[in-house]
DNA sequence: TAGATTGTTAATCGATTAACAATC
DNA sequence: TAGATTGTTAATCGATTAACAATC
């Protein structure tokens, strides 16, 4: 049964919100000293479906899993981060500085996933020039030059909500190409230009709906 | 055309993800003084489909929508409110005051929204006692006994990845019901106890690949 | 070999979109 | 009235799950 494997990339959205969690368990197992993983084995820790995770798994997978086996794990990661691109590290900016800003700019966490947020903008004065952690902290004005001179393409936004529109356009107008958007606010963006929102209030009101329908529905 | 309203209560969770942007966006429009609104404008305004945002509307509005004008604001208003639940107000605590936690606790956004975090814990004797904002922060010991207090249901974990499955194990020993994650793992729940995971990396993964195909399919 | 695990094809489920009659 | 807007029914789209043959 010849396949074709990472020629065809078919990989649903659905499917990458997945892998980095695969990822992490993967490595995991990996540090513990475990050389073979199983889909089944993976889907069962995470709680997930076997099929679903077969499934993800082959689409990324540079080689066949082995029948009563799996995957080896070295091979497997390798694909993993090659594929999610954690290996050709991705630079971003930040605009907003404020204290989300700041949990972000020095946030280990992202850079071990290969983004790198090279330095934050922000409008108030007092702040430039200054570090947090490693990163600088520059005057809205330089964003422009800086962003053509480095061409980078990722933005985060961490504005308040009524300042994200006009930071959104800036960063497009500037070149920016994908937009990571922590505003309660949506976005206006020409065709092409790609936005992840970040929204808590929605995933609150998902939750707490829930949880209000599960004790009436007890009562 | 007699249709029942708020009867019908089969509103799914992506809708539910949506209301809180109509809710913004429409108090917004109130704030400038606009007595009705129109679904096609709400989709218009938020980039959606007009049929989608009909629907959504339809589903939690208490009246009818009129044609030619659209729906009474206040009335909708406080329908939506109603429907999530911003009125009658849920407590929760929340455990791992980091500078997450920290950004968590004081957020006032939250409080608009009806969550009330009444208190922090943390296993750091130093923070035990102190103020973040107006919340104190409490010893792990209290936990248990503060739950079976108050009866709060939501649990909030702030805690690193690896602290987060116990962190949890506890919430839900103590009689939590629902529990927003924000650590990067996946927790294993009993049956019927609601958990909403906050996944900064699965998001970001998602942007960078889209990035990449893009940036890749323009060569 | 026997059995666990693989990858694929088909069925199901759920959400979005298109089409349309009803109404102020 | 004419036209914008409504709510609903049917079609489409996409993702998950079930079933199964292939294989080490």
């Amino acid at each position: 049964m010849a396949t074709q494997h990472n020629t065809s990339l078919v990989v649903q959205k659905s499917t990458l919100s997945r892998l980095p969690l695969y990822y992490s368990h993967i490595r995991k197992m990996q540090q513990q000293g475990e050389k073979y993983v199983s889909a089944a084995a993976v889907a069962q820790s995470l709680n997930l479906n076997p099929v679903l995770v077969r499934k993800d798994l082959s689409g990324v997978s540079s080689v066949e899993g082995k029948p009563r086996a799996g995957f080896e794990i070295d091979t497997l990661l390798n694909d993993l981060s090659e594929f999610l691109g954690y290996n050709n590290v991705d630079e971003a900016i930040l605009v907003g500085v404020g204290s989300l800003g700041r949990l972000i700019l020095t946030n280990k966490e992202f850079s071990s996933m290969g983004l790198n947020i090279t330095v934050g903008f922000d409008k108030d004065p007092d702040l430039h020039g200054l570090q947090v952690g490693d990163k600088f902290i520059l005057p809205m004005e330089k964003m422009e030059s800086y962003i053509k001179r480095t061409g980078v393409k990722i933005g985060i936004i961490t504005v308040p909500a009524d300042q994200a529109q006009a930071v959104c356009d800036q960063m497009v107008e500037c070149g920016i190409l994908a937009i990571w958007n922590f505003a309660f606010t949506l976005l206006n963006v020409p065709q092409g230009i790609l936005v992840k929102n970040e929204n808590l209030p929605s995933s609150l009101a998902v939750l707490s709906q829930q949880l209000a329908k599960k004790l009436n529905s007890n009562k």
